[in-house]
DNA sequence: CGTCTATTTGAATGTACTCAAAAGCGGTGG
DNA sequence: CCACCGCTTTTGAGTACATTCAAATAGACG
């Protein structure tokens, strides 16, 4: 299946799979149809799935007291998405997540997640040694937010993602990066 | 063995392991006493292990360009740490890792830790459930750091763990929390 | 007790924020 | 095709929070 291409490759990144282990993999997940501005997770509701994007972009929010926003992923093909926190403790979420543009995404359930996960030594490797990866760039982004200044912060992101900062509103990377988009319009017109 | 006992009830919290299980992952364990200030790890060597902390307390912290040092973590008993990024890929550190006081730690090395990883299913899941967790605490953080006033990431942070900010020099808990440490002591004398 | 480090206090500065209004942009319907 | 509406971005002015730098005080450790 093509659309399953891009998901059994990031998996090929880190482990190999039997065309048996691919058919139960693949068997899980659910290919989902969203529209721009939809929400995929709403705080209230358990964040039942894990989220692969195939096509489009979505961001996780959080929305404080004040009713700001504040936004903790952004995400585009390739990239995974889910409140993780209402998924692996089967609570109610505490995000919002909403797709930037229509979009295409394969979702897996956390029991058959972790039922294949037990079964499947290396799908288990895999999601493993993924999530690892992602803990040593979560702490990189940590330090930018403590250390940098909003200027820094805006243009380091911009050259190390420059798609996807032409991709998403300003508001959307302002609230990503800890700043009002007011500030960021300046530092943009600052040549 | 008793050094053993943390870090054996840490993966009981996740995955049953057999006693022959055991056995082998201990012997990948090599504990070490590290006296305070001293450093563990240092940019320009690879960060060659995952460290456990049985006894005592460890900061690491980046330092940057003008010589101020940033806090990305604060662990205690019961915790894990290392350079997580030059962990993984066998690349100079860019972060220190420094003794707050004196500690014992239980070092596995990456090799060893991939090669039980590779034959023990348990153990994989214990990883990988531990380090999913571990990423959901991640993006809370995250949000406290783009959304949170100085005061509020200072009391939220007191409250969460006031064992550990008691226990640590101001000015680390300034940096980590991405303070002066000039504000700190102002936020504490407003009572 | 003396030294070194950490914390506090003070004064001045600055970065980024808020609020408000204008301009720009995109989509929709007449 | 143009006019309008809503949303995003820009611009301006005033403000606030946190920083820097410097000095004084307090605390830890040999």
């Amino acid at each position: 299946m093509d659309k399953y291409k891009g998901i059994l490759d990031h998996i090929a990144r880190y482990v190999e799979l039997s065309d048996d282990e691919i058919e139960q993999f693949t068997s899980i997940l659910k290919t989902t149809r969203i529209k721009k501005r939809q929400f995929i997770i709403q705080p209230g509701f358990v964040s039942e799935y894990r989220n692969y994007i195939v096509e489009g972009s979505v961001r996780v929010f959080y929305l404080d007291d004040l009713g700001k926003e504040h936004t903790v992923i952004i995400a585009i093909e390739d990239w995974f998405f889910t409140d993780f926190y209402s998924y692996l403790n089967r609570t109610p979420a505490e995000y919002y997540a909403e797709a930037l543009e229509d979009s295409v995404i394969l979702q897996m359930k956390y029991d058959d997640v972790e039922d294949l996960c037990s079964r499947i030594h290396s799908l288990c490797q895999y999601f493993r040694l993924f999530t690892e990866r992602s803990m040593s760039y979560s702490y990189k982004r940590t330090i930018s937010n403590i250390s940098q200044t909003s200027e820094e912060k805006y243009w380091d992101y911009v050259n190390k993602y420059p798609q996807i900062a032409n991709r998403v509103p300003q508001y959307v990377l302002a609230s990503y990066l800890g700043i009002s988009p007011e500030s960021i319009s300046r530092i943009r017109s600052r040549t």
